[in-house]
DNA sequence: TAATAAAATGCAATCGATTGCAATTTAATT
DNA sequence: AATTAAATTGCAATCGATTGCATTTTATTA
């Protein structure tokens, strides 16, 4: 073990120590067939004792390519609340594992930041290799763009949207769908839905929503549908004026976020409305505390892990110039208390 | 606006575009007043025009210095569950917000990946100009080899802990006496404490909490120490079997975070036992979801956006050779209904 | 043993931006 | 107008690893 700290330990001094060039050494550290098996250990031995490590910079440079995947949270602009929500950190860290099992790191970075240009400011900088968009957005202009620049790219949201670039995401129609049709199974005959349908995801649910109640023989007020931002506050000042206003016209939530939904139900126990009693009530994502919630929440469940391993892929494929597409992540409703 | 992608922009063709040296074109790029003023924006407009920027990876080896700060989520090790605690997002996204405001990036990691020599792995081989570690673990023997090297770093953690590098976090000390103090004063007697003080944060918290006994004249018995995994599971499950093995034999929770509470709460819920009625109940973190929980949860609360800054300053502190120290976050007790 | 093929290794150019110092241009001063 | 000072700009070396091609060493074959 090195006691002093040499200045700084190059490939070039490390192929002088094992008396080779650097050529040589460079090819032993990535264990090159081309060099004779005895010297390659030989100076990945030497590499370990003198803990050295390639310097990231000069080899991105010289090879054109980071190793690095930039990953950005897409958030609605205003609403930092957002960022808090749980499922937001579920897909950056399956990301995170998802990445690093190919060799890859993760730079995160969040939609405020990072000029407008991500193209050119992640990748043609030579930042990262590829982009990963959590979230679609209201608006994909800033997508769009990057993909237009030919930069790899990934987005999580509507897998049916169409565009240039693949999108991966649960199945929002058949989400919305289930969740309202169990809703009216259950007994409940006006239902609200939570959520802006101004996003693509979230449309599709609403679709699901509608045609749910369509196929049950039920119709649906427009103003059934509450365009509010996906965060607990939100939910829990709409189902607060909503209550005070009309009183307690509906017997059915659905919420485009389990955080959604826990505004609503807080808004709705401090009423003492009674859960499932009064209203039935189902949430989306499936995070890890739906179930802790009291009455455990009801709410559709998407694959992320999955989701996460196959944005990768679709991400790497495009680095390697491969065909893509849009894929559909497994997507079901579990059933729990709150409905 | 260019329509065709020409192979590759770099400062050199930007600067035969602009009819200048590449040595000019890379001053004016950064507004160095060695430029007139006039050529500096005419070449920033250009810039634009076409946009350019600047190589990364070439920058950062002729500079040696990379603006990435890599944050490593430092976990314990199989409790994988942990990466789902939402108080962990809520501190990697103030510290990126207070990076992005110090005009770094960051590098997401967790203790997994990245071999075990942090300093050459990130550092020395310019991946990134220092390191954030979020959480001491309960062997800070990676931190501590990572500082030997002396590489810039920063931990959140117990501040109090003696270390070459220094340590942010909340009074862990006072948060255990502050909540014990007001259980007690609530009138429990019987206070299980939830957490593993084999972590130098919880080792802290304990200390207040058995030392608010003392003040209050009263004694706690060892086994009210439930050393369990920081997850709602582990909670979860001790509550269980406790009251399965002995009953309802205390009434009163200390619990180490937000999560475990929760899980404690389902346990209990489940039991039809009274909260606070027959067990009052604290967690820490104060996460989002602690005022939305039924009842509210009375928890304790650190200045994460504080802590975030400080945790930034430190590092860009030695970054720049100047001296650091350890930081105390503020924290008080936030009372809701749990208790 | 000479000749030839195969296996190892080394040479040197290259990736693209930055910056100390020298060179040139412009302005100020006498 | 001639000097000198100040303001601009350019030259060329440098950061450290990678890799096509040339060269040397070792093994194989006639």
């Amino acid at each position: 073990m090195p006691l002093k700290a040499e200045s700084k330990l190059t490939l070039a001094k490390l192929a002088e120590l094992a008396g080779v060039s650097t050529s040589t050494a460079s090819r032993a550290l990535k264990d090159n067939p081309l060099i004779k098996e005895e010297t390659r250990t030989r100076i990945q031995a030497l590499a370990r004792e003198h803990n050295f490590s390639v310097n990231a910079a000069a080899s991105r440079l010289r090879t054109q390519k980071t190793h690095v995947i930039a990953v950005i949270l897409n958030l609605i602009d205003h609403t930092e609340q957002s960022v808090s929500d749980p499922f937001l950190l579920k897909i950056v860290a399956e990301l995170n594992k998802a990445l690093n099992a190919a060799g890859y790191e993760m730079l995160l970075s969040n939609s405020f930041m990072a000029s407008d240009d991500w193209a050119s400011y992640f990748v043609s900088s030579q930042r990262a290799d590829g982009i990963i968009v959590v979230g679609q957005g209201k608006s994909t202009e800033k997508i769009d763009k990057a993909a237009a620049a030919r930069v790899p790219i990934v987005v999580w949201g509507e897998p049916h949207t169409k565009a240039d670039y693949p999108i991966i995401g649960g199945d929002n129609y058949a989400g919305g769908y289930m969740a309202t049709k169990h809703l009216i199974e259950s007994g409940s005959k006006r239902i609200l839905f939570l959520g802006d349908p101004g996003h693509a995801e979230m449309e599709q649910r609403h679709k699901g929503y509608e045609d749910a109640h369509r196929d049950a023989g039920l119709t649906v007020s427009v103003d059934y549908t509450k365009p509010i931002d996906i965060t607990s506050t939100a939910a829990y000042e709409c189902i607060n004026d909503a209550i005070k206003q009309q009183g307690l016209y509906f017997d059915g939530l659905i919420c485009v976020s389990d955080m959604v939904a826990f505004g609503a139900i807080k808004a709705l126990k401090e009423r003492y409305v009674g859960i499932p009693g009064d209203v039935r009530i189902i949430g989306y994502d499936d995070i890890m505390l739906a179930e802790l919630m009291h009455p455990a929440l009801t709410t559709v469940h998407q694959n992320v892990t999955m989701a996460a391993q196959l944005m990768v892929e679709q991400l790497l494929c495009q680095v390697n110039q491969q065909p893509v597409s849009s894929q559909v992540v497994e997507t079901h409703l579990v059933k729990r208390l709150s409905s």
